[in-house]
DNA sequence: ATGGTTGCCGAGCAA
């Protein structure tokens, strides 16, 4: 066959899954229904130890963690081959949170893939909110060494932020908030424009998106959801860009996570 | 409604 079929179509998905033993079996449906190539999850909630990597094995996935006990916790699966395998956030010694991780994915082509979990920052103003502020600050530092590289980078995750008010139902009950105050949009739309697209509104430019509903006060009922899991990519990750989506209907099952999955497809 | 819920692990903390 002549040069029509250089690149493979491949799924890369989010999801923070609010405890990974507590939510094994849900995942494990999602992936058999979407099919993703590669997932970074958060808040998996757990040490390495007792990871419940197998389950995932057995669906086809390799599995690399980077946990902890009881809080924060991340992790990719991957069908294809991960390659370079790192483990937490560089820039602070001090900093014992497991928050990131990040692959190579090698296919055809190879593309560096990040999973994050950017820290919430309330309540806001204090310390809680200044180590979101100083984990942008390295957040922001690493990518631009990614992007250095010059590989098709994808940082994913939980990012804690609601760029706009559009990706909110009630930006009234959100002002204040470590998720929507001014220095973390502004620390955000820096690392956007160190040359990042956010993959979802490439395709879909309404108001009224979102992958996480608290769990209380009715807010999945009353559809009082934020857009705050996000698929950042870089130039060359946009040129293969095909499509995006977020599966809310994960949202309305059994004992679901607060968060639901975000997933681009991308020629690679 | 000064609340509400879920998961950590078995008392509050984090979200």
């Amino acid at each position: 066959m002549s040069g029509r079929s250089q690149f493979s179509v491949v799924i890369i998905a989010t999801y923070n899954v609010n405890s990974v033993k507590a939510r094994a079996h849900a995942v494990v449906d999602w992936l058999r229904e979407r099919s993703p190539d590669v997932v970074v999850l958060q808040e998996t909630k757990c040490t390495d130890d007792v990871f419940p990597k197998t389950i995932f094995e057995d669906c086809g996935y390799c599995v690399e963690v980077h946990g902890q006990k009881s809080y924060n916790g991340v992790a990719i699966l991957s069908k294809i081959t991960l390659e370079d395998v790192r483990c937490g956030l560089p820039g602070d010694d001090e900093d014992d949170q497991a928050r990131w991780i990040e692959a190579t994915v090698v296919n055809k082509r190879a593309l560096r893939i990040c999973g994050l979990y950017l820290p919430n920052g309330n309540p806001a103003p204090g310390p809680k909110f200044d180590y979101k502020i100083k984990w942008m600050q390295r957040a922001y530092a690493r990518a631009k060494i990614l992007l250095a590289d010059e590989m098709p980078t994808i940082m994913a995750g939980d990012y804690n932020v609601i760029p706009q008010n559009e990706d909110c139902k009630n930006p009234e009950q959100w002002v204040g908030d470590a998720l929507t105050r001014a220095e973390t949009r502004a620390a955000f739309r820096r690392i956007i424009n160190l040359g990042f697209t956010d993959a979802f509104r490439l395709n879909n430019s309404e108001a009224g998106h979102y992958s996480f509903w608290d769990y209380q006060a009715g807010a999945w009922n009353k559809d009082n959801g934020i857009r705050i899991d996000h698929l950042l990519l870089s130039s060359q990750a946009t040129d293969r860009f095909r499509d995006s989506g977020i599966d809310k209907f994960m949202r309305g099952r059994e004992r679901p996570s607060d968060h639901v999955p975000v997933w681009i497809e991308l020629n690679l």
